[in-house]
DNA sequence: TTGAAAGAACATGTATACATATGCAAGGTA
DNA sequence: TACCTTGCATATGTATACATGTTCTTTCAA
């Protein structure tokens, strides 16, 4: 029991259920779970509670805590959110970012153009979509996204690797969305990065479709 | 104390916060709190971490919550945030709402035109809102804008009452929103709705310099 | 055999006691 | 005088016991 209990309890649960390793409708039971983390109920709860507030756990049978399962039509509603909320991220920063920030951005997608691991390419994604959201300097609609992304990270995380062939696409769309940003263009960056975020969307469609059912 | 006594506790120091009851830096201490309200401290801990979440309370000395004091920077990206997604909301209504759904809201700022009570006023102004909320047909955009809502309100309530030059203001810009919606125009919309809420900042802006030093 | 009622089991909700961290003040030392 | 150390006050963090509610099972009767 060292210090912060509750928080560590709380991102070890996350990374578990984003990570895939606890299953959907798995039960989080309170006693059960302070056994295994050798601490007393009374954190464990608080980390359930945050969790429900993520909406990474529901309530199932007698008010037990159970990991969220979630239904194709709530994914699409996820995404469509993220990619509206992101695409007004993008189209800020089109107008707010400084010179530094656009030729860091364009630098990034070069360097996502000259890599062709897909674990590497990853790394640069999150890069290029962390410079959008700081250079549209406002700190709560990026807030914002990073919690719509953490839901829906629990799905990316256990089926989605990208492929090569997702891999060339990303690549050229996001170089379209940084030559909107440098063209100080906001609403054809708009549409860039929601059309963007959908082909994610597809994607991972596709992949689910062919591994589930 | 009757049952889902945290529950209550939260919505009620929610009410205070909002309705200005409560001062922004007022502690919010564990013990006081659970003598106030005849329960023990478990109950009112786990409200104040909900009221964190909400962004309603923060850290202050000795890790002792306090009611949120936030900056008029604050202000503007909450605004600036709420009136992107609200935007989109608005946007994806011109294209999915049914025709009830139109006709609906016409009706609503009909209603809002042949109204000149100020608090008759806002009850419409909520139903035009929450009418373009529902027909955006997207569950978890409508929860985002609320939870942006909730951090607005703890400033617009203590200090907003729409007066009757905001209000014709407000009544032509819903009968604009309206008239894009009606023509299936998603950017139309969304340019107006935005701006529509950057009007409203801009008044909540002038009465709060007008009130404070 | 089926249905309803009662009770047991299980999981969370709440109360209370104790542990721990943090800021402030007081006092001592350079 | 300025700064560091130490101790205390205070508020949250955690453990544990008990209360409450909900579901499942069992049993009895029609």
């Amino acid at each position: 029991m060292t210090i912060r209990t509750a928080e560590n309890i709380y991102e070890t649960l996350v990374d578990g259920i984003v990570a895939g390793r606890m299953a959907p409708g798995e039960p989080l039971v309170e006693q059960a779970l302070a056994e295994q983390f050798g601490v007393s109920r009374t954190p464990v709860r608080e980390a359930l509670h945050r969790l429900e507030q993520a909406n990474l756990a529901v309530r199932g049978a007698r008010r037990a805590f159970v990991v969220r399962r979630m239904a194709p039509e709530d994914l699409a509603e996820l995404f469509e959110a993220a990619g509206e909320v992101e695409s007004a991220l993008a189209a800020l920063s089109a107008h707010r970012m400084t010179e530094i920030e656009r030729r860091t951005l364009v630098a990034i997608v070069d360097e996502g153009h000259a890599c062709d691991d897909p674990a590497a390419y990853g790394q640069i994604n999150t890069r290029f979509h962390d410079a959008i959201k700081a250079g549209a300097r406002n700190t709560i609609l990026a807030g914002t996204l990073d919690e719509l992304n953490l839901r829906t990270s629990a799905w990316r995380a256990a089926n989605f690797v990208e492929d090569r062939r997702r891999l060339s696409t990303s690549r050229a769309e996001h170089r379209a969305i940084a030559d909107a940003i440098l063209a100080q263009d906001a609403e054809a960056t708009r549409r860039l990065m929601r059309s963007h975020v959908a082909s994610s969307y597809m994607v991972l469609v596709d992949l689910l479709a062919r591994r589930l059912p």
